[in-house]
DNA sequence: TCTACCACACTACCATGCAAGTATGCTAGT
DNA sequence: ACTAGCATACTTGCATGGTAGTGTGGTAGA
């Protein structure tokens, strides 16, 4: 676990973002069985900004509290992974449309320099690099569009699919057709297109339907 | 305030239940000022479950916590409006798109039911209920397409326009109009045109840009 | 009269104790 | 040996006291 004097924020955020990496990482894997106690004596800190940070969890859909009876991190439910893929397809559809009639010159530029980047990355097998440069570039086209707000909601819904692409190991398959969409969805922005910009994102999204199947019957414990 | 033993649910639930109405309601009014202790007096409960709701609605954006100085109503912020609505407009668009190709049998009927009470409600000027019917019509159109937690959502972050609804007295004007394009949605979903309903639920969700100018001006205390 | 400073009253943050419900394992009775 | 029941050790929910930071009003000094 983390040290606490990186944050300067609250103990509540310190506890909050300690957790939620760890479960996001898999590091605390799904069903395993967490308390209040326990944790505040890990992060030695009192029980308040531990069961605070539960609360949070709890909202995120990470953590399920039973009252009296002891807290659980969430299964992944294969259904709002689908839900928030589908929630992220339609807003993202409709930014990159945003994109096409507002963007500036100096954010062109930025999704230029990010998908050299993202080139040199995969050229170099860096996956790690990659889902960073991926993050950054789906954010870079929200913060151009001006709804830099609206990509943040989505993020936050989207925790489960990222638990769920830590799992997947078959990632590195789609990567260079990933890139490759990328390089495409910034032509359509420069001509201007939103049709195909739309639909070029929409296919991208579809990517991440990934072999939900196989997971499952890998990891039979994480899922419900 | 209400009673709590309204409540079988936890302490907690209740509180912030309770503050989340006062405050969608306006009875608790943008830019008021609340404390931890005063609250917990009223409602005469300790100040824990008074903290924690204070979190929650933290986090739904509804209440501003300055640390060691004090916590107020937030004031309503027209780019969060204008961000909610448009992920809202992206998200229903894509919904009835779904609905025209799976809706069944049994939900167009209740579609059906639904626009005959909304017809009456309309005629007999009954604005309260043609709010909760409108409210309904589109979590209709949204759980027969199986998307029910994708609107519950949306709804969630739709609580800052929910204030601005209740600002606005001039609503009424556009009743008429809204009960047409629900009638016309539903005829799209029967064809099964996906293209029309669309277009005609992006119309329709439209219609939300109020006239907040006006709004402003009128209550310029309730706005940042 | 004006200003600098300090005491005080507030705030939210955190620590901790108690209450109430639940699971578990041991013991006593058959 | 087996089972019913109780003591006990957990859990989270709630209450409350202390801490540190902030704003304010009054007072003392010029």
């Amino acid at each position: 676990m983390l040290n606490r004097t990186k944050y300067q924020n609250s103990t509540r955020d310190f506890v909050y973002e300690t957790l939620r990496d760890a479960i996001v990482s898999l590091e605390l894997p799904p069903g395993a069985t967490i308390s209040e106690k326990e944790i505040s004596e890990e992060l030695e800190v009192s029980r308040t900004p531990v069961r605070e940070a539960f609360l949070r969890l709890t909202e995120d859909e990470l953590l399920t509290v039973l009252p009296q009876r002891g807290s659980y991190i969430s299964l992944i439910d294969l259904n709002h992974v689908e839900d928030a893929r589908f929630l992220r397809e339609q807003a993202e559809a409709g930014i990159i449309r945003l994109a096409c009639e507002s963007f500036s010159h100096s954010y062109i530029e930025k999704l230029e320099k990010n998908l050299k980047y993202q080139k040199f990355a995969r050229d170099n097998d860096d996956e790690n690099e990659l889902f960073i440069l991926d993050k950054e570039f789906h954010r870079l086209i929200a913060e151009g569009a001006g709804k830099t707000r609206v990509w943040e909601v989505i993020q936050k819904m989207d925790t489960h699919s990222n638990r769920l692409r830590k799992l997947s190991l078959a990632m590195k398959l789609n990567w260079k057709k990933l890139v490759d969409q990328h390089k495409e969805m910034v032509a359509a922005i420069k001509a201007k297109n939103p049709d195909q910009a739309e639909q070029l994102m929409r296919e991208h999204l579809a990517l991440l339907i990934y072999d939900q199947k196989a997971l499952k019957e890998s990891y039979p414990d994480y899922f419900n």
